[in-house]
DNA sequence: TACTGGCGTATGGTATGCCATGTGCCAAGT
DNA sequence: ACTTGGCACATGGCATACCATACGCCAGTA
C-alpha cells in the first residue's frame, strides 16, 4: 500500500538540485475545516461587547456568504459547538458563547496544573540544550530592555510557557494546553501591563529556568504553579469580566 | 421568553399531590446523539484484540444498520473523530483508533496533574461534609472486607478519585477528566488485581483523606499526584499494550 | 386593555442523491 | 512472469429538498 507515493517521494529526494517542487496540489483543506478556521478566528477576533444579535449565527445566511452548503458549514459549526466556542439549539438558533469569569478562572486553574506537571517532566525528560534555548524567550527583557519592548513581552511571555510545557514532552498536555491557548493569552495580554506584572513576571521565569536546570524537580513544578496561580488570583481580584 | 414553559412548571408544582407526571415527553435526544452515545460505546467496549477489517467502519451500512441517515451518522462520527476515537480519511475509510501505550501514559500523567490540583483545592473549597463523605467510598473495603469485596473495588476506587475532582469545583478539570475516564477506568480496572495494588491503594486512599480533611494542601496535592504517577510507572513498565 | 388561540415563518434536523477521488482488479503488452 | 494502463467500484464530501417544531404576529373575544 502507499507504493505510488513512496517512489514519488524518493523521486523528488533524488531531483532535489532541479527546480521541481512538487506539492500537495489542492490546498488540500475541506470546504468544513476551511469553514472552521474561518468561523474560530472571526468567534475569537470578535468584540467582546458584541450585542446579543451579533451573538447570534444562522446556518443559511452563513452558508450563503462562505459560498458553500449548509452541509460541511454544519459540520464546522458542530465542531465548535463540541469545542465550547458556540451553543447549537435546536430549531432556536446558534449563539456565540460568552465566557463567564468562573470559567476563565478554571481555565487558568487547569493550565497551571497542567503546566506545573510538564516542568516536572521537563527536570527529567529535556535535555540541557533544550533547558537552555528557554532563555531565548527570557534574556532580550532582562534589565532595562523590558521597558523599551513591553509590546513584544506579552507574546513573548506566553512562548515561554508553551515552551515548558513543549519540555514536558507530553503529547497530550501540549494538546489540551493548546486548546485553552487563545484564551489564556488573552488573558495574559489583558494584565500584564497592570501592576508592574510584567517586572516580577521576568523574575518569576528566571527562577524556574533556574530551577529547570538545576533539574530540581519539585521547585520547577511549584515555581511554575505558583506563578500561573499567581495569574489566577490576580484576574479574580482585579479584572472585570461578564 | 419561555412564558409557557414557567407556566407549566408553576402548574406542576402547585399540583404536586395529583398523579400528574409531566415529563420530557419525547426521549429528546437527536438521532445524531443517539448514534454517538451508540458507536462510542461500542467503540468503548470492543475487543481490543479485534482485527484490522474490524477497526474500519463504513457509513452507508452504519446507516442502514442503525436505521437513520447517512447525515446525523456524519454528524456522531465527526464528533468521535475529533475527539480521537476514529480517524475519518477522505475517499478512504474510517478508521477506529487503536490507544498506543504512549497515549495512555500521556492520559494517566494529565490526569495526575488535574486530580492533584483539584485536591489542592478541595483543602479549600470543600466543606467538612463533603470531605467526610469521601469516607464511604474507602470504608467498606477496609482491612479483611477487602478481599470478599474485589469485584467491586475497582469501580469504587476510580469513583474515589472522581469525587475528590468533584470537589475541586472546578468545572473544567471535571469536564477534561470526564473525558479520560472509560480509559483511566479501563486501565485501572486492568492493574488493580497485579501486586497487592489493590491493598496499597487503599492505604493511599486514607491518607489523603486525612490531608485532605487536615487541609494539608500541600500534602493532599502530592499524595495524589504521587499515587496516580505511581499508577503511570506501573503501566509503563508492567502493562503490555499496543 | 388583556388574554387566548391559531397560523405563518424561521431555523435546526434529517433524508437523499450526485460528485470527486482513492483502490483494486484485470486485461493487454513485453 | 512481470509490468502497465485503464476501468469499475467503493467511499467520504458536498448540495439540495423536505420535515418538525419554537416563536411571533394578529385577529378575535371578554
Amino acid at each position: 500500500m502507499f507504493h505510488s507515493t513512496c517512489f514519488l517521494e524518493d523521486a523528488c529526494l533524488s531531483m532535489s538540485g532541479t527546480a521541481l517542487k512538487i506539492e500537495p496540489i489542492a490546498e488540500g483543506l475541506s470546504l468544513k475545516a476551511r469553514a472552521y478556521d474561518a468561523l474560530k478566528s472571526a468567534i475569537m477576533n470578535m468584540n467582546i461587547y458584541a450585542s446579543d444579535a451579533e451573538l447570534r449565527l444562522d446556518e443559511r445566511d452563513l452558508s450563503a456568504r462562505f459560498g458553500i452548503s449548509r452541509t460541511p458549514l454544519r459540520e464546522a459549526l458542530a465542531q465548535l459547538d463540541q469545542e465550547g466556542l458556540v451553543r447549537i439549539v435546536a430549531r432556536r438558533g446558534i449563539f456565540i458563547v460568552r465566557r463567564t469569569k468562573a470559567e476563565i478562572l478554571d481555565m487558568i486553574t487547569v493550565w497551571a496544573a497542567l503546566e506545573s506537571m510538564a516542568a516536572r517532566l521537563a527536570t527529567k525528560e529535556a535535555s540541557a540544550e533544550e533547558l537552555a534555548g528557554l532563555h531565548a524567550h527570557i534574556d532580550a527583557f532582562a534589565g532595562d530592555a523590558l521597558a523599551a519592548r513591553m509590546g513584544e513581552y506579552s507574546d513573548a511571555n506566553i512562548r515561554f510557557h508553551q515552551a515548558i510545557i513543549g519540555l514536558g514532552k507530553c503529547a497530550l498536555i501540549v494538546q489540551i494546553t493548546d486548546g485553552l491557548f487563545h484564551h489564556v493569552r488573552a488573558i495574559r495580554q489583558r494584565t500584564i501591563f497592570e501592576q508592574d506584572r510584567a517586572r516580577r513576571s521576568i523574575v518569576d521565569h528566571m527562577e524556574i529556568v533556574a530551577a529547570l536546570e538545576a533539574r530540581d524537580t519539585e521547585r520547577a513544578e511549584r515555581l511554575v504553579r505558583e506563578h500561573t496561580l499567581r495569574l489566577r488570583d490576580h484576574v479574580d481580584r482585579y479584572v472585570d469580566l461578564d
